[in-house]
DNA sequence: AATAAAAACGCATAATACTGCAAATAAAAT
DNA sequence: ATTTTATTTGCAGTATTATGCGTTTTTATT
């Protein structure tokens, strides 16, 4: 079961006690201390080899006690050098793609319309998550304690949903565009086809309150028509910039959005033209 | 130098104690006063030697207090020559590689496997890339020139096959494993059932030539398999680390396997389990 | 809801670390 | 040569750390 352990299989025997149970093992004769750091290198040289380790595993194998080595493997979690889960540990994912990559332009609009958009999730809810930079910010701002199932068709709204404990993350798959690091196509539109989320936030590219949602790009259209149609509620967070500008092709009406969020206040005036709708504004 | 030893060697013949109990070392049988910088430079040597070392040994084995041996350690930390640690040291590199984070352990050898796997790729191919590092690795270092399309579970896979401009990714979607950033679960595993990819690149918890890959994990088993029949010819990226080691699950025998990759040359002896079995070697 | 496993907590103890100090002596100054 | 000053070392006492054990609390699973 544990070959890979076997430069230390030959072990203690009539091991001196050294410490308060500390174990030694002896190489070439000579008894050797074992280290607080060589032990926890142990642990990481596991971790980094199979991706998870047990700590009755490493307990047994080295000799030490389960307290240790929860205590080692609570401390490397703290050093962020693994990651320390019920009954063991895993390596980190690489979750370097949550790094903000470039610079999001207008951070400060989009953080305040995340903010607006999680005051509308429940607990145990059902979600999905549009890609574009300010869904993805919500995605980030997810507070760690809520407990939530959410789609996505976005790779960076993944990952970063991926460092939330209490989040189901399902991914729809497909194609994916290079530009927009979401799935496309029809497989992802028929995938959304068979789900039915309680609210989905989505992005736009442009927006009227007469033309409605617009996009520059076919493809994306199709998508979001899908997203919109697995919903029950469809909210749109969009920065106030995008206001009263149209593109090519039509996603839908303004009156298909239940709830439209900007970083604006909701009685600012840029909205007037959008309270004829039947659209709450948050 | 020579001249402390010197002025030291006369004073021991004549009896005459040294210091308050500084010890001394028989070289030549001439007992010789061992300086301060000399000292130190034995526990670098140790330390560089075996990477750690107790302070209780070098004390012992030199025969001076712990006392001054912890100084001399407490000094040649300030002076970043190695790091202290309770109850001795440890060398610097020691514990580097846990402490950059996001780096990959064994890169070195998973970068040699990865370069043997592209050599298997074919313009337009349609491969499968499997999650894990080494893996991982194969997709950072496809050609860009190369044309192909890629399925992939795995979203670090997934964003590093983006970055190529002639590369089709497809992302098999399903629930993602927050573990190990893969889709997961019966939804994946049926799309997995509707493609049939040329070449899969697959890695593995543990692989043993008699027992053959085996995982930690029931889910992940079922996953591999799905991948495997999805397949023409499945290529295993495997460290030699891994090799003859075992855990709970089975994946499928080693026959099951068209060829194997590890870092070491085809025909280390290492290797020789491997060569009953009908199984490419590279 | 019941149960088993794991984690957390507090405690005891042994090993180790630190501090101040005095002895020895090397190096410097006289 | 002698005195002074600084360095090195060991020692004793105290503080801190590492570890295992038993108990309680939490978590996961059935």
């Amino acid at each position: 079961m544990r070959f890979y352990y076997k430069k230390i299989e030959y072990k203690i025997k009539n091991g001196k006690k050294l410490h308060n149970g500390l174990f030694s093992i002896f190489v070439n004769s000579i008894a050797i201390f074992m280290l607080k750091e060589e032990r926890q290198q142990l642990i990481l040289n596991e971790v980094a080899l199979h991706n998870r380790v047990l700590l009755t595993d490493i307990a047994e194998s080295l000799d030490v006690s389960i307290d240790t080595v929860r205590r080692d493997v609570k401390e490397l979690d703290g050093e962020n050098k693994l990651k320390k889960v019920h009954g063991g540990a895993v390596s980190l994912g690489f979750t370097s793609y949550g790094a903000r990559n470039g610079t999001i332009y207008a951070l400060e609009e989009k953080t305040k319309i995340a903010e607006k958009a999680i005051r509308l999730l429940k607990q145990g809810g059902v979600i999905f998550i549009d890609g574009g930079t300010t869904c993805l910010e919500l995605a980030r701002l997810i507070p760690t304690n809520l407990e939530l199932t959410c789609f996505t068709l976005s790779l960076p709204v993944a990952f970063e949903l991926l460092a939330k404990p209490n989040i189901d993350v399902i991914f729809i798959g497909g194609k994916i565009s290079r530009d927009a690091q979401i799935s496309i196509g029809s497989h992802a539109i028929h995938q959304l086809s068979e789900i039915k989320v309680d609210y989905s936030f989505i992005g736009t590219g442009y927006v009227d309150s007469l033309y409605g949602l617009t996009e520059f790009d076919w493809d994306i259209v199709q998508l979001k028509k899908a997203v919109i149609k697995a919903s029950k509620k469809t909210v749109l967070l969009c920065i106030s910039e995008k206001l009263n500008s149209q593109h090519r092709y039509k996603t839908c009406d303004i009156n298909a959005i239940n709830t439209m969020i900007t970083e604006l206040e909701p009685d600012n005036n840029l909205l007037n033209l959008f309270r004829n709708h039947d659209i709450r504004l948050l």
